[in-house]
RNA sequence: GGGGAGGUACCCAAGUGGCCAAAGGGGGCAGACUGUAAAUCUGCUGGCGGAUGCCUUCGGGGGUUCAAAUCCUCCCCUCCCCA
């Protein structure tokens, strides 16, 4: 009964495990296997960078391309003005239109990088507020907005989730403008298959059902897993916050300990999901985590490819240089640059002149927020909690001068294994 | 409306006149071990220039007392039972 899948594509998707759900798989195993497809997914502008969440559509779209077919990376700039209700609790404030502006255009930038413009099947960027902002309400009530039943509308999982907190008509109508992508883009671009996250559902199948009733043509859908982690925290966070590909919000080193810090039980899936490493090389990886998890090979490997695949690779090996440098202690090994950038994300307070000879160490723990109190701070520095500038400290009335700091402005406070804050001197 | 129980530190929870800055557990932080892991073990878990010292703290106010988380009183709040 069940059919092995023929393309090449589906096949690999299944095997990194990347379907959540398809529409009429065996059909749309067929239709990739038969010729090049364009395929598309988009990106609302929600904010000015994309996170490491983003990651598995794009990598998947990219994944696409790969495979030889046509990637369509579609910017929401004008879905991004009328807001997803998917997996939304509540009702979102509306940015401004210039800022979904500009952070369309952030993302467009950031995304580039991803794909391959020239080739036999060149990616095709391209934005919605370019036919969204053109729609006039009476022919797109009378002909596109006769497809939909609200019925159907109000059983979608999105909507219902807000029923009873509440929906406006505006986010309502967010599924109407997605499936109307959908059919612009087969249209324009002959685009017959959307992936997105598994809350997108809704939104593509709407699409789909769209271009049946209208353009009498199949298209197909896919929807790639959330991405869990098996300790039931949520994938994508650090102490810090969101991980961001921008490396202005997000460096490249505070990228690279997020991958490198991946948990042994989800290795295997992220190296799956995240990477473009062949079958074998992974499975070898998910044998080494079992027999020899010490050694961590696989979090290095993972860590590795993706921020060279976000960031490239003088980027990764900077990564490589600050975490070594870091986890011996000997930051004398580091530039300034690198100094710089190691400290990105990590919480700091400046500090003038007066400060210095003024705090003592336990002062200054105390001041950025390390230690609660002076006694605290003075059982922190008995117990050897805490490293400056990777050295461990042993005197906590030493004052702090600026001979303590690092190219006379670093000082790097480190309290137990991770807890690091920077003071930083004018 | 009647009857009962209770509000203690981040959470749960002991304590019913001085030996209480307040047991115990959880959580948190740190140390050891380790793989920048998990588990385990240990320490700390009100503040103070380092103190058989002082200050703040047991729902809120007032009072009794040499002395109150503990007794009295008023107020606020929570829960349970009967109407």
């Amino acid at each position: 009964m069940k059919k092995s899948l023929q393309s090449a594509l589906l096949g690999d998707f299944a095997w990194r495990g990347l379907i959540a759900d398809v529409t009429s798989q065996h059909q749309l195993d067929a239709h990739l296997g038969e010729a090049p497809r364009s395929i598309y997914c988009g990106f609302d502008p929600t904010a000015d960078s994309l996170h490491v969440g983003s990651l598995l559509p794009l990598l998947a779209l990219r994944r696409i391309q790969l495979a030889g077919h046509r990637p369509i990376v579609l910017i929401g700039g004008g879905t991004g003005l009328i807001g997803d209700p998917s997996g939304k609790a509540g009702e979102r404030q509306l940015n401004p239109a210039e800022q979904v502006a500009e952070w369309a255009d952030r993302l467009r930038k950031q995304v580039e990088r991803f794909f391959d413009f020239g080739g036999a099947q060149p990616a095709i960027l391209a934005n919605n507020y370019e036919w969204l902002s053109r729609l006039e309400v009476i022919p797109f009530l009378r002909d596109v907005g006769k497809h939909f039943s609200v019925g159907s509308m109000i059983a979608r999982e999105a909507v219902r989730a807000r029923m009873g907190a509440g929906i406006s008509y505006t986010e309502f109508s967010y599924q109407v403008l997605q499936a109307y992508d959908f059919l612009e883009l087969h249209r324009r671009h002959g685009c017959t298959m959307q992936i997105g996250g598994s809350d997108q559902w809704g939104n593509i199948t709407a699409g789909t059902d769209l271009i049946r009733r209208i353009d009498n043509a199949t298209a197909f859908g896919l929807t790639l897993p959330l991405v869990t982690k098996t300790d039931g925290s949520k994938f994508g966070k650090t102490e810090s916050g969101t991980v961001w590909l921008d490396p202005r919000k997000t460096s490249p080193y505070e990228m690279y300990q997020f991958w490198l810090n991946t948990a042994d039980a989800d290795a295997g899936a992220f190296l799956k999901y995240f990477t473009f490493l062949e079958r074998e090389r992974i499975e070898a990886l998910e044998a080494g985590v079992r027999h020899h998890p010490e050694q961590r090979e696989a979090q290095r490997v993972l860590a590795r490819e993706v921020t060279t695949l976000v960031h490239g690779e003088t980027a990764t090996q900077e990564a490589e240089t600050i975490t070594r440098a870091f986890f011996s202690g000997d930051l004398g090994a580091l530039t300034e640059g690198q100094l710089a950038q190691a400290c990105q994300g990590m919480p700091r307070t400046e500090l003038t002149d007066g400060d210095l000879g003024a705090l003592s160490l336990v002062e200054l723990l105390t001041r950025v927020g390390l230690a609660e109190s002076k006694k605290r701070g003075r059982e922190l520095v008995a117990a050897g909690a805490i490293h400056v500038n990777g050295q461990p400290a042993r005197n906590a009335d030493a004052r702090v001068s600026r001979d303590l700091a690092r190219y006379g402005r670093f000082i790097i406070l480190r309290k137990g294994k991770k807890t690091y804050h920077l003071a930083l001197l004018a």
